[in-house]
RNA sequence: GCUCGAGUGGCGGAAUUGGUAGACGCGCUGGAUUCAAAAUCCAGUUCUUUCGGGAGUGUGGGUUCGAUUCCCACCUCGAGUACCA
């Protein structure tokens, strides 16, 4: 019987699942194991032959742990929300729920062809609601949740109340936004309900908040930062903006420390835990203030203040009046040249809101020193409005316009004040920076304080223009300007280039008082820190050779270290020296010590910075998880669990509304009634009892943050899963899935199961034990070269198209300017072409013909010439479809003719009647290259058993390697001598005769090999021992059961319909995936001889069989009197004789 | 630039507590079968050679009886990251 691959493997598909084979129970007294793929979002291109590769790892991974007595849970499901679901509604009308269903029936039908053992009953898809009821569940509960840093977990909300409550917020040590006003228990009890969700708001780990986003405008969109390339959106190249936006946000930085933490505890690739190390990006150092110094200025209007007061200053703008909050309320929006500033400093006094722009300060009345302060700020240019406590509080909308129209109408300023040009602008340029003249930084390295000889601003730092000297202004500006022009990608790309500019400025090192030049260069960047660094030029190359570069002192501050080449950043060992207090101490000590001697003086303190951001959890797209969440009185309310899911509502148009509002503001039936408890018409909004509904939507990892958990219990209504099933299953034994979600997905994943793990919902705080990303499969793309002369000569078809095959090509190429010459000489001999074009004797009758068949190609068409552009011939290569090509790259010509119409009538141009042969070069698998294979063809010519095994015979599973189909042979090949193994002939047979000794032990080493290789996930080798035990069995003629049973079971994993087909023909009624694994017995291997490889001085001559009973001197001995020994050595006398029992024998002399 | 990974035949790749380099497969060459092709089977296939042998795992050194494997320096390619103070 013919082994037929399509009868076989349908029949056992089907008998899979109509037995429900895989069902995974989720109790039983096996041990468990759960092995997941990252599941995919069905795309309307359907899979190629790149993607099943992880899904059969696993599912070997998973059919061998069932073999060894696992209850293994291995489900599948869809990532099925997402954009381009979204991209093809917007321009089609079609729903995208439609084209998500019939992308995962495609899906669906292609995944099933390659035999995966998958539990399908726990399926799920994140777009269903009854799985994204548990996502706005999740939403809830993070809601409802604050981060206590003394616990170190988060807790619910409620327990935070209660400290409120007991002791206001003083003591309370969470995780919250910044610039948080402090309250006691009795204020917090005086506070209105609206106020005390005000401030709970800053504590709950998710949040909503104004971000800053990027908005493109054009797609109506906030994007990610990967989706911008060079400052317009990656799809259409349309502007993109800075804009702040409320959005809701998840405080993933309160688990910063614990993200760390964890990747010590989980088997993941290092490359993986290392992009996620970087992405937390956790620094450890300090903040330090530098006063700069007011001695080297000359205007009387500094302002003076010190850290303290600047601190209290900060204080000051965060506790607001009750009246100054309602004016500032009703001012803090205004933009552009209308924008306010709240407790601003001019010169010396501290003004209650100052419009720059328009030269307007706004004052409550009734300050002492009135007086004073309206000559100062007249002076200055400015015009002074005041109001009382009482006009604001009783009608804030009459002092708002009044504001506005002092901001139309201002004042025409007093002539003194325009004599003195140069004070206001110095004056002006002062208030532009919010800051006070202090500047802070960030630095790693508090233990090297006194080695710092300069600081540096980033050229956009705010306090720039204001501490520019006038000598330095030009030199500044220009230097700005230069920078300015640059592109962000230019400075970041040019590392090299040194540039800077000194402003004239100095400050005052809070240790030795000494004055420090500030200058500003572009290597320190505006948005990392604070955007000014301490330089240590002995300690940092950067500043070390900025300091090189403009001539700056680079005192050192290192025991026993050599600066004059190059800085010194080693930390461990390193001695600190003249620094003061500091000298003599270790980096460790010193580290501290500054730190404390910092703090001490208000010059600073100890800080971790995180590089890791709050994630923005609100996008304004239609196709995701609606919020579970509507407005009362502009303050978010989550709707009761009870209620969910909150069903994502239909609407016309996809697109974001006409006034800016996403695309759910389209939506008619998307408010929420409070009283009946559903989502009601837009129409009742009129009612009291009746809110709008958030009308963002939840990003696409909301629903892959914690999938693997739904998948233990994906039907349960009531829970996310049970706790028994959550029990039982922990969490997931073996995770395979690309790299490209490092941090993206990973991260978010890790952060959610903390946040569960805190609550008691999961059992365990890292969601994946093991993971291994496998490697990208890439096309073989197949190319032809079109020959960019052109053929003249005859009428107006002058572009026939000449297309050159590989062979020729190169020829072509090598020998453009004798080509060029011929055509234009025609009288060249052949020892001219040798000696003036170096051409290979050789080569000479190939590089003619070539050149011959060009010419004949031009004559036949009746062509007089050829049209050379220049004597350089040029060439196009363009992708051909890689079905068309066979497996020595020949060209199915009529294919590519009638697959590309333009080279109908195309000359192919080839040597001596050979075929017409490609060039291949291997690149990503995509649709645009034609280069893509799709599973479907492979699995109808050569079958889903060929399929998985070459998957895995292409090489390491985590290695990125190309695909060519021509290899598939081998492994098809290799699938029917196993077929004829079990048949004589046409039947089917088998002995039952005991096994001989060989046969035995081929078959033990291949259990043993495909043990460890399946262990070690080293799948590619195993194929290879399944050929090798194949063609020995063949070889032996081995038809015995005893061999042949075990060996199915061997291959089942990798073949499964042919194992199964197999084990049933030997008679066996269940499926082979109950059967246990072959136990593999080491005495079958046992030798008595060895074939040891004798080397001399290391080199293998011959080989000799010994016994291996043998000791080390009868081995000599017999070694030694070989003739073959005697040859080698011609007489010389061994100076050594090296021998390993079992391994080799080594001669040296 | 930094971090990580990798360099082995025409190609994918195998082999590392240091012990016969190139397993297995593709491709190629020759042969058998066939009217022919496909399929199948057999033999060969790192390079070089005066057929004895010699050289050979990116390059150059080192350790060793012995190095693809360990150490040092360098080169190339790939992935990630982007001046992180």
């Amino acid at each position: 019987m013919q082994y037929n691959h399509t009868e076989i493997e349908k029949k056992w598909q089907k008998y899979w699942e109509e037995n429900q084979t895989f069902k995974a129970s989720n109790s039983s007294k096996k041990p468990k194991y759960y092995v997941l793929d990252m599941f995919p979002y069905p795309s309307g291109a359907g899979l190629h032959v790149g993607h099943p590769l992880g899904y059969i790892a696993s599912d070997i991974y998973a059919r061998y742990k069932r073999h060894k007595g696992f209850n293994v849970l291995h489900p599948q499901g869809y990532d099925s929300f997402g954009l381009p679901a979204e991209q093809y509604a917007i321009q089609t009308g079609q729903h995208p729920a439609k084209t998500t269903e019939e992308n995962i029936k495609t899906y669906r039908r292609q995944l099933d062809r390659v035999g995966f053992s998958f539990d399908w009953s726990r399926e799920v898809r994140t777009s269903n609601p009854e799985y994204y009821k548990w996502t706005q569940w999740i939403f809830i509960q993070l809601f409802n949740s604050w981060y206590n840093k003394d616990s170190d977990k988060a807790e619910d909300i409620s327990t935070l109340e209660k400290i409120f409550k007991k002791d206001g917020n003083t003591a309370v040590n969470a995780v919250c936004d910044e610039e948080i006003k402090s309250f006691s228990s009795d204020e917090w009890k005086a506070f209105s309900k609206a106020a005390q969700e005000e401030i709970l708001l800053q504590y709950r780990l998710t949040y909503l908040s104004d971000t800053e986003v990027n908005w493109c405008p054009k797609l109506g969109t906030v994007l990610a930062n990967d989706e911008i390339i060079n400052g317009v959106s990656e799809r259409g190249g349309h502007p993109v903006v800075r804009k702040k936006m409320r959005q809701w946000s998840m405080r993933i930085s309160a688990y910063a420390q614990r993200l760390l933490d964890g990747l010590e505890t989980i088997d993941w690739p290092q490359p993986l835990k290392d992009s996620q190390t970087n992405w937390i990006g956790k620094s450890v150092g300090a903040m330090v203030s530098f006063q700069v110094d007011v001695k080297s200025k000359d205007s009387a209007s500094e302002v003076k203040l010190t850290y303290k007061e600047l601190e209290a200053l900060k204080e000051l703008r965060a506790n607001l009046s009750k009246a100054e909050i309602s004016l500032w309320n009703e001012i803090k929006n205004k933009k552009g040249a209308s924008k306010f500033r709240k407790k601003y400093t001019i010169g010396s006094f501290l003004v209650d809101y100052v419009c720059l722009a328009k030269n307007l300060i706004v004052e409550f009345s009734g300050k002492e020193d009135e007086a004073e302060r309206a000559v100062f700020f007249n002076k200055e240019g400015f015009n002074v409005i005041r109001f009382s406590n009482e006009e604001v509080l009783q009608n804030v909308v009459k002092v708002v316009s009044e504001i506005n129209f002092a901001i139309q109408f201002p004042k025409v300023q007093k002539t003194e004040s325009k004599k003195n040009v140069t004070s206001i602008a110095s004056s002006r340029a002062e208030l532009r920076g919010e800051k006070s003249d202090k500047i802070d930084v960030f630095t790693t390295r508090p233990d090297t304080i006194f080695g710092v000889s300069f600081l540096t601003l980033a050229p956009e730092h705010e306090l720039v223009s204001k501490i520019t000297t006038d000598t330095q202004k030009a030199a500044v500006e220009a230097y700005i300007s230069a920078t300015a022009k640059r592109s962000e990608r230019d400075r970041m790309a040019d590392v090299k280039t040194i540039s800077g500019a000194f402003t004239g400025a100095y400050a005052v090192h809070p240790f030795t008082g000494k004055q420090i030049p500030i200058w500003i260069g572009d290597y320190v960047l505006a948005n990392y820190g604070t955007g000014a660094v301490m330089a240590v030029p002995c300690g940092d190359q950067r500043d070390y050779d900025f300091a090189k570069h403009f001539d700056i002192s680079i005192p050192n501050i290192f025991e026993g270290v050599d600066i004059s080449e190059a800085a010194h950043s080693d930390k461990d060992g390193t001695v600190i020296a003249n620094s003061d207090f500091l000298s003599g101490l270790k980096y460790k000590k010193a580290l501290k010590l500054a730190i404390f001697e910092l703090e001490k003086k208000g010059a600073g303190y100890g800080k971790v910075n995180y590089r890791l951001r709050d994630a923005v959890f609100s996008r304004q797209r239609y196709w995701g998880e609606p919020f579970p969440v509507y407005y009362k009185d502009g303050m978010p309310q989550m709707i009761d669990e009870k209620h969910l899911p909150i069903v994502l509502p239909e609407v016309e148009k996809y697109l974001p509304t006409e006034d800016g509002k996403p695309p759910l503001g389209n939506a008619t039936e998307w408010a929420w009634d409070s009283r009946a408890k559903k989502v009601v018409s837009n129409d009742k909004l009129k009612n009291k009892t009746v809110y709008p509904l958030e009308l963002n939507t939840m990003p696409g990892w909301a629903g892959s943050s914690y999938y693997f958990n739904r998948y233990m219990d994906p039907h349960n209504e009531n829970e996310i899963a049970s706790k028994e099933n959550l029990q039982y299953w922990q969490n997931i034994d073996l995770y395979i899935g690309g790299s490209e979600h490092a941090t993206g997905h990973l991260l978010y994943a890790r952060f959610w199961q903390k946040f569960l793990f805190d609550k008691g919902i999961v059992p365990v705080d890292e969601f994946a034990k093991k993971l291994i990303n496998q490697g990208m499969i890439l096309g073989t793309s197949a190319f032809v070269t079109v020959f960019n002369g052109s053929f003249i000569g005859k009428g107006n078809a002058n572009n026939i198209p000449l297309l050159l095959c590989n062979s020729v090509l190169d020829i072509v190429r090598k020998n453009t300017t004798l080509f060029y010459d011929l055509w234009n000489k025609d009288t060249l001999t052949d020892s001219e072409i040798i000696s003036n074009y170096k051409v290979e004797k050789a080569e000479l009758d190939k590089v003619k013909n070539t050149y011959g068949t060009l010419l004949k190609a031009a004559k036949e068409r009746g062509f007089e010439s050829i049209e050379w552009t220049d004597k350089t011939v040029e060439v196009r290569l363009i992708h051909t479809d890689v079905s068309f090509v066979n497996a020595s790259d020949e060209l199915d010509l009529e294919a590519f003719k009638s697959w590309r119409t333009e080279f109908k009538d195309a000359e192919f141009l080839t040597l001596e009647d050979d075929s017409f042969k490609v060039s291949r070069e291997v690149e990503k698998m995509s649709k645009s290259k034609y280069n893509v294979v799709n599973p479907d063809a492979i699995c109808e010519e050569y079958g889903a058993d060929s399929l998985r095994l070459f998957e895995m015979f292409l090489g390491p599973l985590e290695q990125a390697k190309p695909w060519k189909t021509s290899g598939i042979s081998g492994v098809s090949s290799f699938l029917k001598k196993l077929w004829k193994l079990y048949f004589n002939g046409e039947t089917f047979e088998v002995s039952d005769a005991e096994p001989t000794k060989d046969e035995l032990k081929t078959l033990h080493k291949t259990i043993k090999k495909v043990e460890e290789d399946i262990e070690n996930f080293s799948f590619n080798t195993s194929v290879s021992t399944f050929m090798i035990a194949v063609n020995e069995l063949t070889a032996l003629k081995c038809n015995k059961r005893a061999i042949l049973e075990p060996f199915a079971i061997l291959v089942s994993p990798y073949a499964p319909h042919i194992a199964e087909e197999l084990w049933s023909l030997l008679g066996n009624k269940d499926s082979i995936s109950t059967a246990d694994f072959p136990v593999f017995e080491a005495s079958h291997l046992v030798e008595s001889t060895k074939t040891y490889p004798v080397s001399f001085n290391g080199k293998m001559r011959f080989t000799l069989e010994l016994s291996l009973d043998l000791s080390k001197d009868e081995i000599e001995e017999t070694v030694m009197a070989n003739e073959k020994t005697i040859a080698q050595l011609s007489g010389r006398e061994p100076k050594k004789v090296i021998i390993v029992p079992g391994k080799i024998i080594n001669i040296v002399g």
